[in-house]
DNA sequence: GACAGTCATCGAACCGGTTCGATGATGGGA
DNA sequence: TCCCATCATCGAACCGGTTCGATGACTGTC
């Protein structure tokens, strides 16, 4: 069942069946023919292991993932199925690694295992360690998210800061002046995860230049901690009749909060955000918002990652990507109160 | 940044390297120390490919998923990173591949070309030809889900028609005498969806020992279809006070419907089924269900797996899970209508 | 009919590990 | 003092592919 046993029953050398399937030097039609059918008889497929060892390519990426213990989000979900899809298009297979946590074995073993060509870094932080050790290994890599000082290297983000401005200028157009963000969790925001600390920037920005009043809460990435969160909003600035926000696992707790509290969308209180389509177009009312294109950018992600792994002195690019706010249903002009 | 070049700085040969690395021979301790400082100072790693290719192990395991267009559930998720972090507890690595429609190329790359020592199959159908694929191949595997006739096969799943079983009886001991199954979608049912069928099995059977009246309808996998699909159990069967299910992603809508119409959850409606425990618990009232412990089925199918690779003449083993239906508040007693 | 130029194929080396049998050094016992 | 174990280490073969330079057969030309 190697290579060796196809050239035996065809009646050629090795390294003839290697040419014949490879197609890197000619072979005469019938001697291709007659391998073949060896080869369809027998069921024979390359070995991946020597492949990988006498081409050093392993046709292989790795995807860094969180750990488990921190619950994926349904963006993020998406956001690896899409990855490999875009990678099996291109033949590849895709090798998770949890890191983060105490998984960081997994990590080492991807980056210096010589086991991937390349890889895919997600949930990159503003300072980012594995940043550097993946520079430093000399392994091509692509980031979801970018460090602060990106330097000469490849990503591909969501621009958030500009999409959250966005949304608070659309609400100060329609009279709202008091409008509230509900990040993600506290951890996330100190820990310096980008998508938080540049949502609370674009949020601050855009509230000061627009001339009204903008608070900031965190919260945790859970239906439950949504439906508090609200109700800490509403008790503590009664005034606020508008909400912009990146964190989708806290929505249907949100949504909760808002019928409980008899609000009506948009006519009582407007609210909008950077969601994934699907989130947003599941809620009731479909919220206007800007979308995380999750699919797009896995591909995208995978082609760059692919394109540096072809060329390893190509000039590092990068995608700041701007959905477009989408306007459904969810934010209205402010009404006077009372 | 080889062995040999590790073996040339310590003025050892490249077997005494091996051994030292892997203990299969005596070393002597300072041999080992001058081997250790090298690799210590060059940062050395041995390429994971030769040493599959030399070994015949991967430590890599198969996973394989439904494609991306099947959007991935909440628990699928979570079953996907349960089985990464349990491999990487063991050093394994996890290899992702997407099958079904036409990312089938994946497939057989992963089972012919050696690149896994073993394969966890997800979202099993009771007749499924991949299951007949990976014994043919040879190749070690442990289903999700079992089909009809399992043979001398590894897997590990929940018993839906047990559990559903037991929530039927529950509502009857609450006096409920119509109730509705959820399911999944008419396009899994018509599949053979293992859990989709089974659960119908028996919610029917149940129903009919309980001496209650059981309706079933199929519900696609949105909170869209959930809501939709609870109104017209509402206006087709008016007399239902209760409904089981085990569709985790239609959950949402189930619970706008059931707030648009003013029922009260237990007192007007009782709801119950098999679900993941987090998903149960973030309902309102949370509900009284089964679980569906994907870290546990995880875990276990991983074990299963690196049994069987270590051992392949061992005797086919499987778990048929069955955790028990958690009280909480959404069930409660029939009330006597009108 | 000798010679150059293709064309198809072959053999050997290589990728970077693991493993087996052999060998030399050391020490203990008779 | 000789012999035999034991211990540490070495060299070579092997895993299954790819790739390079070489070789022989065939074709066409003058």
């Amino acid at each position: 069942m190697n290579i060796g046993e196809i050239a035996k029953r065809a009646g050629v050398s090795r390294s003839t069946v290697s040419y014949a399937l490879s197609g890197k030097r000619p072979v005469s039609a019938r001697t291709v023919r007659r391998i073949n059918d060896v080869i369809a008889e027998l069921g024979y497929r390359p070995n991946a292991s020597a492949r990988a060892l006498a081409e050093g390519k392993t046709r292989t990426i790795g995807l860094v993932i969180p750990p488990a213990s921190a619950r994926l989000t349904d963006a993020q979900l998406g956001f690896v199925a899409s990855v490999v899809e875009a990678a099996a298009a291109h033949d590849h297979d895709v090798l998770l690694s949890p890191s983060g946590g105490d998984h960081d074995r997994s990590f080492e073993r991807i980056v210096t295992g010589r086991r991937v060509d390349g890889v895919i870094l997600m949930e990159i932080l503003l300072e980012d360690a594995r940043v550097d050790r993946l520079t430093g290994a000399g392994l091509p890599f692509v980031a979801i998210g970018h460090v602060e000082h990106p330097g000469a290297s490849w990503w591909v983000d969501v621009d958030y800061a500009t999409l959250i401005a966005r949304c608070v200028r659309h609400l100060a157009d329609l009279g709202h002046e008091h409008v509230v963000l509900i990040n993600r969790s506290e951890h996330l925001v100190a820990a310096g995860y980008g998508p938080a600390v540049r949502a609370t920037a674009g949020f601050l920005g855009a509230a000061g230049e627009c001339g009204i009043t903008g608070h900031t809460v965190s919260c945790a990435d859970e239906p439950a901690a949504g439906l508090e969160c609200f109700e800490r909003i509403r008790a503590r600035w009664p005034e606020v009749t508008a909400a912009v926000t990146i964190n989708e696992a806290a929505l249907p707790g949100v949504q909760r909060a808002l019928d409980r509290a008899g609000l009506d969308v948009p006519r009582d209180f407007s609210l909008t955000g950077v969601l994934a389509d699907r989130l947003a177009e599941d809620f009731h009312p479909p919220l206007t918002a800007a979308d995380v294109p999750a699919g797009e950018m896995a591909r995208l992600a995978v082609d760059l990652l692919l394109e540096q792994i072809g060329d390893r002195s190509a000039e590092p690019r990068h995608a700041l990507l701007e959905p477009a706010v989408t306007l459904r249903s969810s934010t209205g002009a402010r009404r006077s109160r009372k």
